[in-house]
DNA sequence: AGTCCAGATGATAATATTTTTCATTTACAG
DNA sequence: CTGTAAATGAAAAATATTATCATCTGGACT
């Protein structure tokens, strides 16, 4: 289940941050996107509905919605520097290397795994990445 | 186990690519580092023992060294563009978030998710990344 | 050891990406 | 409605990355 336009909003408010016209846009662009959007990506986007959002607003608003967790940085894709919208709770991603389609899967626990690492190398393991690349089914079949 | 210098020159003129003395400084600097080094990272080091080195031909040499899988680019850190010396074979990521040291591990098999990935979405992974991002052992006692 | 040439190098320029600065505007608490 | 702290856009600055090109060189071949 993926944030919506709305949790998003008030969650920005509970922080004190402003909630402008320009965010607004942002978010709406981020949560209807079905794929990951790199900030010039994102600005391509908007600058056709609304020509006067900055790019340095588009850059801001994004390292405040990844900063609360609100939007996920993805890495698999082409770019480093490139977000989706965020599911609720602890979650992975799968990512289609054809269209950039993103898709959220939950109840993978890699905890046991951590406890291995721990025993074998002694790492107190804080945090975890961990995304698949692949085809998704319309991809497949687009390719056949 | 980590490539040794003379496997990666070994591999590099396979390819078909020379290797040259600044090659070869790169591949040293690569192999005897712990932890995970950005272009600019590199550069910096290896300046002071070789300061007509380009920072081009830093980007060029670590990009063929990916591209060949003999170093592995690591997301995880800061950087996006920063890559440690590989492990033979398929193997993950530790990555200390105090000192970036790196240490690999093998034997987690993540093929039974991606099968229940293909069931559960249609998805056909063909590549996946995880990375382990904690404190290393030394980290641990020297923050207490 | 000497010759040759595809490939490599470094300097420079060009391009792309991200962050800073700052005058002006605006959301929203009171 | 007002005051103010925060946000915006434009421009500049700082970083990061890639392309261009004249020159040089590793290594295959004698």
């Amino acid at each position: 289940m993926r944030l919506t336009e709305r949790k998003i909003e008030t969650t920005l408010r509970q922080h004190g941050y402003k909630l402008t016209p320009q965010r607004r846009v942002v978010i709406q662009t981020i949560v209807s996107s079905q794929d990951h959007l790199t900030p010039a990506a994102m600005y391509n986007k908007v600058q056709q509905e609304h020509p006067n959002i900055g790019l340095v607003t588009i850059y801001r608003t994004l390292g405040i919605l990844a900063k609360l967790g609100l939007i996920c940085e993805l890495h698999a894709g082409g770019s480093c520097r490139s977000y989706a919208i965020s599911a609720r709770g602890h979650h992975h991603h799968l990512i289609c290397s054809n269209c950039g389609t993103v898709v959220d899967f939950t109840g993978y626990d890699l905890s046991p795994l951590e406890q291995r690492l721990f025993r074998e190398t002694g790492f107190e393991v804080a945090d975890h990445l961990l995304e698949f690349i692949g085809l998704c089914q319309a991809c497949q079949k687009q390719a056949t």
